[in-house]
DNA sequence: AGAATAAAAGACTCTTTTATCCGAAATTAA
DNA sequence: TTAATTTCGGATAAAAGAGTCTTTTATTCT
């Protein structure tokens, strides 16, 4: 098991790569995927999540491909997980209780509401920007 | 995408409600899928994997059925969760870059580490015992 | 207008996880 | 020793996630 589902972790490493390119050109999903070792086909597919919510832009044809939807300062790393994955992860009980809330916690419920609220946070404040700008993140395959 | 599999949550689930229990008796495992709502058949075998790591104790036949395999004290939350999903969520990278470390860390490095850890102690620290002692945890389905 | 290109859309396949089924082995009770 | 019970072990089936393929639609260039 893992925190983020697959396709997630395509979207966002390409979010990111994207971000690291020229802002205005659209990049052919072919290309993206060869550079991050993604299935293409399969990238399209999820980037088309990005794009209807407006994280991405894409366009057809001979000069298409895709681009960021907004300036990379607006685009969170919340934004690109909640897109994909939804925003269960930011809100499910730990073991999946469904009763569990406030008014019957499990033992578990304050300090995983608190993990996960921070998680959410520690996303919703990290934008592309950052991450491109922090010279120590290079990989990105 | 959830941070444990459904195997793992029965098997949670599961080891706290047969700590509930008297610890002698050993409870068919029929009981136990029908109290917490589990297909019996997959229950069966995910108990398997508590068993071989002595976290259970099995017995087969007409008084048989299962029942922890040391005190409750003594099994943690991270113990059962390391024998079904293993430890790949206390080590992976956020991104599950292969790359990321210490020395090349992604810029989710430190936080995430910390998180993973916090979470790994979390679960460490929390034996069946607690978890039973809690009044306030009821739910189990 | 026609050819080439690239994303969109949908059907289909593959793999992993979840779930079911069945025969065998172990244990108890009569 | 036989019948009943219950886990074990392996095979199979169903569901979900991941990945592929083909056709359609939009766009550019000649």
């Amino acid at each position: 098991m893992a925190l983020l589902s697959k396709s997630c972790l395509y979207g966002l490493r390409t979010a990111i790569f994207v971000a690291q390119q020229n802002h205005n050109a659209f990049i052919p999903i072919s290309d993206i995927a060869k550079e991050l070792d993604i299935p293409a086909d399969f990238l399209t597919k999820i980037l088309q999540r990005l794009t209807k919510k407006n994280i991405m832009n894409s366009l057809r044809g001979v000069k298409g491909g895709v681009r960021l939807g907004k300036s990379p300062d607006k685009i969170s790393m919340y934004d690109i997980v909640q897109a994909i994955d939804g925003e269960t992860i930011f809100k499910k009980c730990f073991l999946n209780l469904e009763g569990c809330g406030e008014e019957a916690p499990c033992p578990f419920h304050e300090s995983w509401k608190d993990f996960r609220t921070n998680l959410g946070n520690m996303l919703k404040d990290t934008s592309l920007t950052f991450l491109i700008e922090n010279k120590k993140f290079t990989r990105l395959k």
